[in-house]
DNA sequence: TAGTGGTCTAGACCACTAG
DNA sequence: TAGTGGTCTAGACCACTAC
């Protein structure tokens, strides 16, 4: 076709696969294909692509493993969505001793606007005195309260959440609905720290007790980042599971 | 050829890439092929196996996603190794303020054998009382105490370990080289814990202060739980490190 | 130059889903 | 029954490595 993009300019530069991810990335990120949307068909994409079946099918393959679309057998190739379990699955590594994972239940403290300091500038990639919105909420595992939770995202992002009564316990979803914001993918810092008198208070141990404090920054499908969070952890009852390749 | 394995039986219980990826990891757990050396090409083993060569890449492809195996265009692929790199990389998560890692040194403290507890049984998947070897050591990183690790393995498994006098700074690439025992992958539960007198101590730190444990428990090729160690970690200047997808 | 893995194609058939 | 993804094949050409 003659609106067709012409993907080889300079012959292999990178892959031809390569290519067609990265087109198809860039739909994803647009908000051309929205989450839980079918994308077209293997071959519809081959033609419109201008390559073979084959040469989709590893591009597809490639952002099945990224968790960025979901293909099922006889139904279709649909983009991503955020639900309880990939939540569950994919962003909370918090076990019980049994090993099983459990959704925690939330409470919330407060929702406040502010201006970002040093570290959430740091985090969030922004200026500082850049207007966010913070969160704090404590959220219970097994009916005890077991996280305490400081979630900071930039105001421009999230225009409204400042007004918002009730946040919903799986925050992702709401991000990707309410704004059009996918988190895909976040890094986590762990580190050991002793509960402040605010932290004892919250998770009802003693001031001293040891917290595990997990820095999390969450990157939108472009690789921005768009929430910081930091949430202190009882882990007497719990812990944090990690699987190494 | 006559002696070639027939594959298919039952035919389509799981599909032909799965099987001939089976077979090289038997291959692979038995030894037939070591940490290092070159397996036979694609078009060798789609012959040997009696399929075709994009069958077989299919499986190595999974094998090199799950670091089973290193393929290098132009020379070969050859059974993964356990290098400094591939430790430092897979199995160590604590980085510093920039986020590099270090490889951290080590100092032994105590090489002893004993008979397997409640908990060592139940993470080395033996029998209560059957014989152990334990490793005392502590690591540093940027020349300070920062980790104070207790390793326990079967005895079974590694035979004159307890007469070592120096151990190696990273055990895996030595496991390999001196058992032919192969750390496939890890399972490692977090949580925050006090520092007890033995830990201040090795630690440079004040009792009660919180650190990191690190409980890992180290599997081999075929799934077999190897080796057990737990990790007390100072976190005031590293974190350890994950990434979310 | 020969041998290896990496890419790309074209086409066949199977398994699953939905109407 | 039609359409989708999943598997498998056969063959071509390219890029890299070693000799």
């Amino acid at each position: 076709m003659d609106d067709t993009l012409k993907i080889v300019e300079v012959p292999r530069a990178q892959p031809l696969y390569a290519q067609v991810k990265t087109l198809m990335m860039q739909r994803l990120i647009a908000g051309q294909w929205r989450p839980g949307e079918m994308l077209p068909s293997e071959f519809q994409l081959a033609a419109e692509f201008g390559v073979s079946q084959g040469t989709v099918r590893k591009a597809l393959d490639e952002l099945t493993a990224e968790n960025v679309v979901v293909r099922r057998q006889g139904r279709g190739t649909f983009v991503a969505e955020h639900d309880d379990h990939r939540a569950l699955f994919h962003f909370f590594h918090l076990v019980g001793p049994d090993g099983e994972r459990r959704l925690p239940e939330s409470r919330l403290i407060s929702v406040r606007k502010g201006l970002a300091g040093r570290l959430e500038a740091g985090r969030l990639d922004i200026g500082r005195g850049v207007p966010v919105i913070r969160i704090r909420r404590v959220r219970s595992l097994d009916g005890c309260p077991a996280i305490a939770e400081t979630i900071a995202v930039p105001q421009k992002l999230f225009p409204d959440l400042a007004d918002i009564r009730e946040v919903p316990n799986t925050l992702y979803d709401f991000y990707e609905q309410r704004y059009g914001i996918t988190i895909a993918r976040a890094v986590e810092r762990l580190a050991a720290v002793s509960a402040n008198e605010r932290d004892a208070k919250l998770l009802e141990v003693t001031p001293g007790a040891p917290l595990l404090e997990i820095d999390r920054t969450a990157l939108a499908l472009d690789g921005a980042p768009v929430e910081w969070r930091v949430s202190r952890c009882v882990t007497s009852n719990h812990h944090y599971r990690v699987e190494l390749g």
